[in-house]
DNA sequence: TCATAAGCGAGACGGTACGTCCCGTCTTTAT
DNA sequence: ATAAAGACGGGACGTACCGTCTCGCTTATGA
């Protein structure tokens, strides 16, 4: 059915690979997702155009992958923890809320993602890849302990765990992507206190 | 200090007006943010391509104005109203939220919003345009709903209403741009209640 | 029929199109024909690429229309003359034998017009252009040169005249673009010997 | 002094050579010279570009040595002869020409000839070996029925053969690398009737 | 009242990037 | 070592739009 016969991975260059994933992530941050474009990253990372066409459909999986790596190397590096299980539910949760608000406030990680995160919200495509492979991974730490915690007493036994991290999930990514009000540790502390104990008087 | 001399508001066609944002609503569905062009909207709209770049700094720009210009016609049609206030929190809140995710479901809504979100992720300027125009005015209905429920004591005293709405915001945004879950009538009464009581047992 | 509404002839740009045709003069004289390149032409006439492609539909085209006007020029300076009548057939035509000779042999002459020789052999549409605007002219001169001949009865009354010049311009030719043999005024003149007495012996 | 030790002749591959001049000579027939790549001359004869690039320096010459092939393959099958010598040289000559008018006409010659041809006014390596190997022998066949004509008090004794068979070898190419006029076998006839006798009134 | 200057439709212009084709080289695997 | 296969860096193609710039035309005052 294809019209192109699929290249071969088996001879694929792993130097131009490379190459094209670092450029891709510098050049974002120095130009912008918007003007971002293929024929620079080719340049940056002196391999052709034809080289980035082969292996990637559009440049936002281009960033998708580095982003990716970028990720891996990360994980690879800390080396990619659950969610610490202290007892303490509460205490857990700030701690990881804290931590992802301060990645989603350094530079070297929000441009990529607003931009991929921004590919996504059009492109539904882009943005299945971009969940799947970047969010639901970390997602699914959050309903680890959560159904840790059901188990431990120290969460409602009825809740769906997806609707209870979208509590967590859901806030401060609105703040993150529509920048209505700033993201900082004082937040994710009453983040976390708010969604455990409910709008409702106690 | 303007290079510019500013057009004469006055003296502007409202003619081209209307058709350049009929134009632009009618494409973006037709084709997609990422496809629609300044040239198209114009020949579609039979307008000069100058008319335009006077009057709007971006697609962007004309997006927005065409998108509010859809949301003043369905307030004006509608009777813009506040949250309604039956002394029953719950069921206030599951009403509005039901009606949200309505909106955000339907097509003619769901494909300019998407667009103005996306660039606006990436675009700070018309993203708080796009905030304080479009997304604002909803929240203060939270805001002014959930004040007064604070009086009732339907909700803890001490809340901060901000934080409080978007608890029941972000969540459906979360699965609204990113497409992680689906959005419905039944997750909607589900978030109510779950924002209401929290994660923690009762 | 057409695809594309033809472009407005009447906005043209006069100082584009010249700027474009002297580019491509220079550029063939200095990289030769296979060599020359749209792009190149574009960027040292100062000329987007579309405003070449909006007025000409190919290199050729333009060469063609480049060296088109060289001619008109030159003639313009020398005005274009009609080959003399001293009475003398062979002394006349040996003079433009000379002169087109001369013309093939310099080099801002000859590398254009190899250019479009060799492209129109291989183009049907750009040949017949290319004779019939730049070739056939210089015939006719030959033809009413020759006419006149006959009248005078210093040529043979049956001939056709169209054959007659070939016999003069075919060898020329033949030299000139096959390089067989090298074009010299002494060639000029034992051609044209040859051709008044033809091979047979008196 | 050569960058790279020439390839062992004696390794050739005799299937990968003819297979690579057919492919040149259907390729060319069907989608014309300009349009002919090696890329596809390789694809259609099964054939790794380089393999191409190691036996030829261009396109031209692949081209060129597919149709000194086929030149070949005729003369073998109808015996290559000179010129007939039936004392008669006005008839011989007729033949001869009409002969030519025949091959320039009939497609399957007239296509790759053209392209060499075009591509030899272009690029002077390229056409000195077009002559030297297709034309030159050609040419030579005239030079020897001409000198017999000479010696047989048929033609002028002083003329040079090279200018005498341009005379007629001279116009054919005109009208056929040009296109100016037609040619047929009453032009054969007639022109060379014109080169025997002259222009000029008997 | 009518010239005159603005907005307007149209679209040519100098540019940038697109996604594709092919170049000529290089590398891998098989014969 | 040659060959088939095809990935590679590179350059040009012809196209689509960008945002700017005239062109006439119309309209709507304000001298």
């Amino acid at each position: 059915m294809a019209h192109k016969t699929a290249p071969d991975a088996g001879r694929r260059s792993e130097r131009s690979r490379r190459a094209t994933l670092e450029a891709a992530l510098e050049l974002v941050g120095e130009v912008g997702y918007p003007k971002l474009t293929i024929e620079a990253i080719a340049a940056r990372a002196g391999v052709g155009k034809q080289t980035i066409y082969r292996w990637w459909p559009s440049k936002a999986a281009v960033l998708l992958d580095a982003f990716a790596a970028l990720g891996e190397q990360a994980a690879a590096e800390a080396g990619e923890s659950e969610i610490p299980d202290t007892g303490d539910l509460e205490a857990d949760l700030k701690l990881v809320v804290r931590a992802t608000v301060d990645e989603l406030t350094s530079p070297r990680y929000d441009v990529p993602a607003r931009a991929l995160a921004a590919e996504g919200v059009v492109n539904p495509e882009l943005g299945a890849e971009f969940v799947s492979r970047l969010l639901e991974p970390s997602l699914q730490l959050y309903v680890r302990r959560l159904r840790a915690a059901q188990e431990a007493g120290q969460a409602a036994p009825h809740l769906d765990p997806r609707v209870a991290l979208e509590l967590l999930v859901g806030p401060i990514t609105h703040r993150w992507l529509l920048r209505t009000l700033p993201l900082s540790h004082a937040y994710a502390d009453t983040l976390v206190e708010t969604a455990l104990h409910g709008i409702a008087p106690r």
